[in-house]
DNA sequence: TCATGTAGGTTGCGAATCACTACTTATCCT
DNA sequence: AGGATAAGTAGTGATTCGCAACCTACATGA
């Protein structure tokens, strides 16, 4: 399978070209929300999305490819394949929280579930950025800094990329 | 041009399936990234990117649909377009950076830039979940919540997030 | 003023991907 | 064995992507 379409990747060395390498396709998305809240077999996923089975069995695949989701067979019925959420996989509710808050406030709102606290059973906050000492922080309280910068705080050099 | 794809949205009563429709395509993310770090104009969206020039225009066409991003010509040269991030643009800003700390992270990490608080030029922290009162939540202590639930206990205490 | 350059697109076309439906394979149940 | 079920594959159009060439409005400057 020759891929014509280069790798965003090349373009940065940034991580974000790498996340969407693995979570930038259509679906995908709505797949590891589907993982969150519970669901496991093929034909969950695809009754509860709506996705063509090919497209699915793909995304799955490139899903396990890149150890988000993790594929096994159950031994008490060897046709059932559960797909569980790795700790890569886990570690990607931040993001998809954030991408559905913003969806929530900026696009006909009303967002049926909504994540709260087990421990007191409010919601939670709004994801956001935060200085080392947790401070909220606006844009323009932010900048670039590269690594050599980080590195060499004597000097200060002016840019970002 | 009738889309014989359905939206996303139409599955789900959820803000990921809109944020999807406005934000899942490739490259929007890069070109808001872009965008984040100061271009404006459309032939620096494409050196930068190295995006084909007849994908770019429907992107930003898109993005600006979306009220993400604000087209507008300069006085001084009207061939000029301006492409500014608008409030609803750079609130994608959290959820860009969660992304991209996870493909920092997991996939092959070391990116260049690192965003930074700009009072004392400390990077600033992964995006994580929070409570209420800013604790900070493992998947564990989450769970969903349904809105009729969460006006059931409103009857009690009067308030609503 | 008229040639020339520049910014921001649009058009045409082949390749890749998406989506819908039907078919297949392996496994379980009785 | 016979039928049902889970998880995919295969075939077929429609849609989108990516590349390069072309177009148009404006600006510049000799």
């Amino acid at each position: 399978m020759g891929k014509l379409r280069e790798d965003l990747r090349q373009y940065e060395g940034c991580g974000l070209a790498s996340a969407l390498e693995a979570m930038g396709e259509r679906w995908s998305f709505m797949i590891l929300r589907a993982a969150f809240n519970g669901l496991k077999h093929f034909e969950e996923f695809q009754s509860e999305l709506g996705i063509a089975r090919n497209i699915l069995a793909g995304r799955l695949a490139r899903l396990v490819e890149h150890g988000i989701l993790e594929r096994t067979a159950l031994d008490s019925d060897r046709r059932k394949i559960v797909y569980a959420l790795t700790a890569k996989g886990m570690d990607l509710l931040p993001a998809m929280v954030a991408l559905r808050q913003w969806g929530d406030k900026w696009c006909q709102g009303a967002s049926t579930p909504v994540l709260v606290d087990s421990r007191d059973e409010r919601p939670i906050r709004p994801v956001a950025l935060q200085s080392h000492d947790g401070r909220t922080l606006d844009l323009a309280e932010l900048r670039w800094k590269h690594a050599e910068e980080l590195l060499e705080l004597g000097r200060s050099s002016e840019n970002a990329a």
